[in-house]
DNA sequence: TTAAACTTTCATTAATTACTGAAAGTTTAA
DNA sequence: TTAAACTTTCAGTAATTAATGAAAGTTTAA
């Protein structure tokens, strides 16, 4: 297989899981070629390597500086930026889960808090009250988890939880 | 709070998180608007309950289905169908895992397994194949730990999974 | 300074995804 | 049978989301 097919071929996997879980395709794909590109690319490659206007580079690669994902990299004597991101897949794992339980595991613990003081006592929102407690127990417990897995190093976890599950 | 409110803020909230994680909004709606139904529904009610036409409905009534969120119930004497979804939220991720790792996970596996025969020995290539591997050992992993906690039980999981990480 | 080299913004347009509702299909009971 | 009660389909439309590219903004070096 050439090079040329297999990167193209995994920079539109790579896009198509994102979209699949919510993150915008071109930012999955940016996010794929600098992940194997050996060196820093900069917007105008990133551009023509995708096809993809200076607009949507520009808005993409930003959003991937949010998170982490990529950074900038300054060539003395060069004029333009250069952006790189990281190859470590547990490091790249560790900065999406940690963004995204930010982003969103929050706001609901947040907004189930207060659905719990109901005025009526009928049956409907016995089993009302019932759901929203256990999810909220539920997601504490989600995210405490997903707190410890951010702060933990890798072989440790893979080692010691693979061979825990097994058990 | 009257229960009212509270529920259209529940199935507000669910269809948000569900379409941000890429299910849709409908579909995130109906479940869980039976999740805090104490009985089941019927399609009619539940068309008219989130204000949605009876296509879009019967579509993603369908689609729980397929995902095994929510059954059927058939009521004697009764003509048309009554849904219902399961309230416990343990069961409710097992199966959202499940499917989705069965819908997204092998995919990747299979299409990256191909990409790392390449003709090329440049630096490029080596970059390449090298985030490929990493990336297709880290898939496996993830994967083998998902089919356990598919399989896992409860109140084992949380227990000893929660204490365990706490060291 | 200023003009070339670059980055960012944003109104417009395109692409994608979801929803509607009427029509076709199916089931049941009389 | 058949007709009423219900379910499913699907072409058309609407809503949402993403992408374009020209214009405005910024930085740097001469």
């Amino acid at each position: 297989m050439k090079l040329l097919e297999a990167k193209a071929e995994f920079i539109q996997s790579w896009g198509t899981l994102g979209s699949s879980w919510g993150i915008n395709r071109t930012m999955s794909q940016i996010h794929a070629l600098l992940m194997i590109s050996p060196n820093a690319l900069s917007t105008e490659e990133i551009m023509k390597e995708l096809n993809i206007s200076r607009g949507n580079a520009n808005t993409n690669i930003r959003m991937l500086m949010d998170w982490g994902l990529v950074q900038k990299q300054l060539v003395p004597g060069e004029r333009r930026e250069f952006f790189y991101g990281g190859k470590d897949i547990w490091e790249i794992s560790k900065k999406i889960i940690e963004e995204r339980s930010k982003r969103e595991i929050q706001p609901i613990l947040e907004s189930l808090k207060n659905l719990k003081e109901l005025e009526e006592k009928t049956v409907e929102a016995n089993t009302f009250v019932k759901v929203v407690s256990d999810l909220e127990d539920y997601t504490v417990k989600v995210q405490n988890i997903l707190q410890k897995f951010i702060k933990s190093d890798r072989t440790w976890f893979f080692k010691t939880l693979v061979s825990f599950l097994g058990k």
